[in-house]
RNA sequence: GGACGUUUAGCUCAGCUGGUUAGAGCGUCUCGUUUACACCGAGAAGGUCGCAGGUUCGAAUCCUGCAACGUCCACCA
């Protein structure tokens, strides 16, 4: 049989758009090709408002690996891929881009279709990049199940679940305050609002000189809408005032009626304790205006902002039109002048912007669509919080089957306390790229049905649905529903999802909402939380830094299983980790690691049949101890995957295969080589130790492990078995013997680095040890000892030796060395054993004093006072030795 | 104002339910062109585990307090 040639380097870029297509031909990325339990995991899709960054590059990572080992434990794996429209954020980004080109108004220059055409290019092409990256990073997934949350199908279910909310009465159309984007033109969701610290300053002014209350606000060109004024029931300052209504004029179109009202959320503290209520302009102050109507003493509501950013004609002529910083300023003047303004003073307040037009969020009463969270659902005598809650709790309806388990558990916390601080949803949004809300209208008439109502004059509401409304179906959307699919059948609820915690409450929360309500169910098992990626002095990664890395760069220039394998290894879950350059080049070096440790296994021995593979038999003692600790790092590295620690499965099974099996193994391979009775044992144990360590590692580094794979078997590695716990190679007797051996040869080198004995350089060693056993074992790896470490002849002997002069002495346990120097050095050996026996005595020492305490020994386990027995019986008789021998 | 996270070797981080003399990668130093690999090999140096208390026979690990940094939340108008 031919030798096989493999170039000392591995080549990434040359491999891995050939394997991956071989994967997709093959048919294994589809779950109707395999067999097993289901295992679904649904991609979270990638906003199509740009393309992937290192980020998704982790996403993918995570994502793969888990598919992968479940696919080689033998499940049925689906992961599916997808897209994500983003709505608001595309199309944001699209009239940005316009407007840089010189248009002035891209909704009103190109109109909604031609507008919603430009996203759509623009959408697509993003889309086709994505899907090719996603590609590009390996990932394992089902192609013919590709999914778009802008889609036919997903737009099915996006009407049918809004249909089935407005029957059960949990979406209504309401005249509520909305936040408002004056530049997006759009309202949007508590969640989409970025609060950031600025200077502001706060007014302390009454109404009117006689005016017996005075109130602060950082907004005075709002009060020229305000309705009342709300102090603390309990504030005997003001407990007389309550009830009252009194009239004041301050400039907006007709004079106000202030009610004074009692609210338990006013600070007394604060101000002046005493808060001027704006219900149009500001959420909570909305809330006393609904509180109060409940209440049966309503106030007024008097909107002085319009959605174009300037006063309205309620604010009165003199200010109608003007925006509200020069509303601002001309009102303060006012009260200045009117001598009503008692106080101005600087403080930092918290100003809401629009995260994707970033202007300041103002709040607007306005007719929109709504989700009631906590309303009860009829059928179900519960409100979507109360299914939320139940989720990551007790289990849907007490089911402890039907619940999510967060990684790590402390999100799961932070997700209840959102649930709590849960208001309704505003669904619909003023923006034309997204699901257009299932909804006709005609004079007063309103109909909401999946198809569009029959009969002249029905015009369909312009607005569109909040991209996480789509989003939340994610998980059963992409499997059908709302018909009742075999897919939907075998593959939810799915089994496990990974996503940053940056979007726990905008979808992960929403994704819980929406299957508990129209399923029943809980849309995953297993949510493992990660952390962001950062750059290397720990900051985000974003645009206008200029810090982003093009993941497919890094591809191009250090190979996907590089990239992979440094973004995983050393994170922990829900925890931010860096990128940096020596990351990802210790990856490629350990790929490349792989990459030589095959080459050796393959070109120095020929190639072997299946059977022999199979039919090992391990006969040396380093044959035994590979295998066993072959069998224990295949169990940890299985326990650890199973608990989605990736980091540390990668961990072992790097520190495996670099330091044990090509440092030790490999090296005695040479040597076994060399003796024609061990030969083809040792050609055996190789190639099945390289076979199940590509099993291992292809979870974690996919193609190249698939490269080498087709060195030794026709069919593809993605599906090949993963290795049970050879637990029957676990040879304790075989490990501690091995790791005698390795002590001495370190030792021997130790001694030889010190020395500066030049390495081509072998030197003469007397090993003595009283135990017989030892000094078989010595005998039997004699070959070992001498090669490893370079030794030339070796006594082996019972006897207590003298140590000769230009000797340097070293104890192991039950074995002393003496390594004759060829060049003496007596007084650094002096110095080195003094080093050394003072170690010793201070370990004999606090030991000793450990074992003394008779608490300790009375109440600490017995294994444990035992290992110090004998590890304290082993330093003193190393201290016997070489201490006071060498003092002679 | 709350909540959460982080603080371990020069750097980046592991260390699960408390138990051998605290680990890895990178970097540093010394030596090395041994036919798998210099994207390598051999050896070494380097840590009072943020601070202060407490619980315990025993604490990097559990409890309390403090500090620094970070993140999220909240209606301080």
């Amino acid at each position: 049989m031919a030798k096989i040639e493999i170039p000392k380097v591995y080549e990434a870029k040359q491999y891995e758009d050939k394997i991956y297509s071989a994967w997709e031909k093959s048919g294994f990325f589809n779950p109707d090709n395999l067999k097993g339990d289901p295992f679904a995991i649904m991609m979270p899709p990638p906003n199509v408002t740009g393309v992937l960054h290192l980020g998704h590059a982790l996403e993918n990572a995570l994502m793969d690996c888990m598919a992968r080992y479940q696919r080689m434990r033998g499940r049925k794996v689906l992961l599916v891929p997808g897209t994500d429209h983003a709505a608001l954020p595309t199309q944001a980004k699209v009239e940005k881009m316009l407007m840089e080109k010189g248009m002035q108004n891209p909704r009103k220059e190109l109109g909604r279709e031609k507008l919603v055409e430009k996203i759509r290019e623009f959408a697509e092409e993003s889309r086709i990049t994505i899907l090719s990256q996603i590609k590009k990073m390996g990932t394992s997934c089902d192609w013919s199940r590709l999914a778009y949350t802008f889609d036919e199908s997903r737009n099915r279910a996006v009407n049918e679940l809004f249909c089935r909310l407005y029957k059960d009465g949990l979406i209504y159309r309401g005249y509520r305050v909305v936040n408002w984007s004056v530049k997006g033109q759009s309202t949007s969701s508590d969640d989409e609002i970025i609060f950031v610290e600025r200077p502001a300053k706060l007014y302390t002014f009454k109404y009117s000189s006689d005016f017996p209350i005075a109130i602060a606000t950082t907004r005075p060109e709002t009060k020229l809408g305000d309705t009342a004024v709300a102090v603390h029931p309990s504030d005997a300052r003001y407990s007389s005032y309550i009830g009252q209504v009194l009239t004041v004029d301050v400039g907006a179109a007709k004079p106000l009626q202030i009610k004074i009202i009692a609210d338990e959320q006013v600070d007394p503290e604060f101000g002046t304790g005493a808060l001027g209520v704006t219900p149009a302009h500001s959420a909570v102050d909305f809330a006393m205006y609904e509180k109060q109507k409940s209440k049966g003493e309503p106030i007024d509501l008097i909107p002085v902002i319009g959605p174009d950013g300037k006063m309205t004609k309620e604010a009165g002529e003199q200010y109608a039109g003007l925006s509200v910083e020069d509303a601002r300023a001309k009102f303060v003047l006012w009260l200045r002048k009117q001598n009503l303004l008692m106080n101005e003073e600087d403080i930092t307040q918290n100003v809401g912007t629009s995260d994707r037009y970033g202007d300041v969020i103002e709040s607007l009463p306005m007719t929109q669509w709504w989700l009631d969270v906590k309303k009860e659902i009829p059928s179900k005598g519960k409100s979507l919080c109360d299914l939320m809650r139940e989720a990551v709790t007790t289990g849907l309806d007490g089911d402890s089957s039907k619940k999510v388990i967060l990684t790590p558990d402390r999100f799961t916390k932070l997700y209840l306390d959102r649930v709590d601080h849960l208001r309704d949803w505003c669904l619909s949004r003023q923006i034309w790229w997204g699901h257009r809300i299932p909804v006709w209208y005609r004079g007063d008439e309103i109909f909401v049905g999946i198809e569009p109502p029959t009969g002249e004059g029905w015009e369909q509401d312009s607005d569109t649905l909040d991209t996480w409304f789509s989003s939340g179906s994610w998980t059963f959307s992409t499997l059908g529903w709302p018909e009742k699919t075999k897919d939907l059948k075998t593959f939810h609820p799915t089994q496990w999802i990974q996503m940053g915690y940056e979007i726990l409450y905008l979808w992960l929360m929403r994704m819980v909402l929406m299957s508990a309500y129209a399923l029943d169910e809980i849309p995953f098992k297993d949510a493992y939380i990660h952390g962001m990626l950062r750059d290397q002095h720990g900051e985000k990664f974003s645009k206008s830094m200029g810090n982003g890395i093009d993941p497919i760069e890094v591809i191009d220039q250090y190979g996907s299983d590089a990239l992979r394998i440094s973004l995983l290894i050393g994170i922990s879950p829900g925890n931010d980790s860096r990128y940096y350059t020596e990351k990802i080049e210790s990856g490629r070096n350990f790929v490349n690691k792989l990459w030589n440790i095959s080459r050796f296994v393959l070109t120095s021995t020929d190639m072997l049949s299946p059977e022999l593979v199979e039919g090992v038999k391990s006969q040396t003692l380093a044959d035994r101890w590979i295998f066993s600790r072959f069998a224990t790092v295949t169990k940890e590295v299985t326990d650890h995957l199973e608990k989605y620690e990736f980091s540390q499965a990668g961990e072992k099974l790097r520190d495996f295969t670099w330091n044990e099996f090509a440092d030790w193994y490999l090296e005695i391979a040479k040597i076994q080589f060399q003796d024609t009775n061990y030969q083809l044992p040792t050609i055996n144990c190789l190639h099945f130790l390289l076979r199940n360590l590509l099993i291992l590692w292809h979870p974690f580094m996919s193609f190249v492990t698939e490269v080498i794979w087709k060195n030794l078997s026709q069919d593809l590695l993605i599906v090949q078995p993963w290795p049970s716990e050879k637990l029957k190679y676990i040879d304790s007797n075989a490990e501690q013997d091995f790791s005698r051996v390795q002590q001495l040869i370190i030792s021997i080198r130790n001694i030889r680095a010190q020395y500066k004995v030049r390495p081509d350089k072998k030197v003469d060693i007397r090993l003595q040890s009283s135990d017989k056993k030892v000094r078989q074992l010595l005998q039997e790896n004699i070959t070992i000892i001498k090669t490893l470490a370079r030794v030339n002849d070796i006594e082996i002997t019972n006897e207590i030796a003298e140590p000769q002069s230009g000797c340097a002495l070293v104890a192991l346990e039950k074995i002393i060395i003496h390594v004759m120097l060829p060049n003496e050095d007596l007084e650094s050996e002096r110095e080195r054993i003094e080093k050394e026996c003072q170690n010793l005595e201070v370990y004999i020492q606090t030991t000793e004093t450990k074992l003394e305490n008779k608490e300790f020994v009375s109440k600490a386990p017995v294994h444990i006072v035992e290992t110090m027995q004998s590890k304290l019986q082993e330093a003193k008789e190393k201290f016997e030795t070489i201490c006071i021998q060498s003092k002679k």
